[in-house]
DNA sequence: ACCAACCGTTGACGCAGGTCAAGGCGCGCG
DNA sequence: CGCGCGCCTTGACCTGCGTCAACGGTTGGT
């Protein structure tokens, strides 16, 4: 806890690498400019915990770099982790004075912040902004309901190889690597952070990894680094529906 | 799939038993008239599809009485609920073209339709459309992430539990019934609908609601009436933080 | 009246994944 | 240099829940 949560200058939006994806993606100049006025940037070592559930929360705010987590926790310690943070993802909610979940840095993180209040406030006056809010809400509704499917009948090996699939066909798509076929990416969470997500313990996890690697699935290079030879082969493992990526 | 699928008349706006909770929440009489223009009434039966994933659906609706359920299902059959969806609840998403889940209808149900194409014209021209909707998309992630602690860290009878302790305090607040302590309601489920929205099987749903019985947690009057003397009992066995309804 | 379909319960058994424990690797720090 | 610590792996064992199977009650159709 220390303090290391920088506040940052002022970058300007423009050159913003999360200008179209954020909640903001849909803004005029001149909004744009007023958001300018309401935001900060804070950043965050990995590791560091952003907010603890529970605790007023006087902020908005878009990942703009790095990863964090949302995650929960039972009396006991059982923790489950509910959403993943990537950059241009949303965290917080308008019109709620408290976070409801642990946010936590699991990577070095970069946070645009909007002030809570003035920014209802053009929530309100801003059909674009909250168009934009809609629209993501959406989506992470869809993902958050893929991840019940995951929770509540996937196995042990299929939910692992779902996480894989999922880091790796978003750093496919990012960077555009993959020579049809060969997906290589770091993974950015823990064993342990793994297992909360998925609903396992760290040792199931590490068992699954060394049994995909086994079978030839993946190859690991250190703990983190993971190459995938064949994505298909990968989804196979899935359990989700083969048709992976339509040809449209 | 006989043809059961009525298409009623035209019921007022003003006397809809969901006009305050749902989309159509905040609108004006002015924009209510609009949306009247588009509506249509639909009822099912119980154990009706109303739509199937991936087909066309060219309308939104609200759920007006009665329940209905959103699944998804693997290629091998495994099944998992990822919504339930009472009065007032929302269905479709607007500006996609096809059904993401399954959707049934559990109990007898009656739906108010939007034409999707004129509603989402509406939706961008009337900001309390789109702001109630923000809210109530909100709303169902939060519950969809409470689901997900749920479906990866809770035991069975824990999820049973939970499952219960929702049910009943959907009706001791819509009823008002309960004198401090004595809650009783018709489970809306059967026992397969259950396990497939806890990520259970049948029959420890079936085992673990005997085991309740037996541990005098609830009371059962033939399969679906249940008895829940002691709410408090009932919350302990969920396995969530005690503290249950604050004293505010 | 009978049968079939559906829903629920219960028992016996097996296994996937949790638990507990030991140990290996890499890294920063005294 | 050696020590401790965080992260990961692996093994041995245990158990909660899934699987398979039998059976009872209720309902509706012929």
């Amino acid at each position: 806890m220390s303090h290391h949560d920088l506040k940052l200058g002022h970058p300007s939006c423009g050159d913003c690498p999360i200008r179209h994806k954020a909640v903001c993606a849909r803004c005029e100049s001149d909004e744009l400019a007023q958001l300018d006025a309401i935001k900060y940037y804070r950043s965050f070592q990995a590791g560091q915990t952003v907010i603890w559930s529970g605790d007023r929360m006087d902020f908005v705010a878009s990942v703009v770099t790095g990863i964090a987590t949302l995650t929960q926790t039972m009396e006991d310690g059982r923790r489950q982790m509910v959403g993943l943070l990537l950059p241009a993802d949303f965290v917080g909610r308008p019109g709620r004075p408290t976070a409801a979940y642990d946010v936590t840095a699991t990577t070095d993180l970069v946070m645009c912040c909007f002030r809570k209040k003035p920014f209802e406030e053009m929530m309100a006056a801003t059909p674009h902004i909250a168009q934009r809010l809609l629209e993501m809400t959406l989506d992470e509704l869809d993902a958050a309901r893929e991840w019940m499917l995951l929770l509540g009948r996937k196995t042990a090996r299929e939910k692992i190889a779902s996480l894989l699939a999922i880091i790796a066909r978003r750093d496919a798509s990012l960077k555009a690597s993959a020579s049809k076929g060969g997906v290589k990416f770091d993974l950015p969470l823990t064993r342990e952070e793994m297992a909360d997500y998925l609903g396992l313990t760290l040792e199931t996890v590490s068992r699954q990894m060394s049994g995909l690697k086994r079978d030839g699935v993946i190859e690991l290079e250190g703990k983190r680094h993971v190459i995938v030879g064949n994505l298909d082969r990968l989804l196979e493992e899935t359990g989700d529906d083969s048709d992976g990526g339509a040809l449209v």
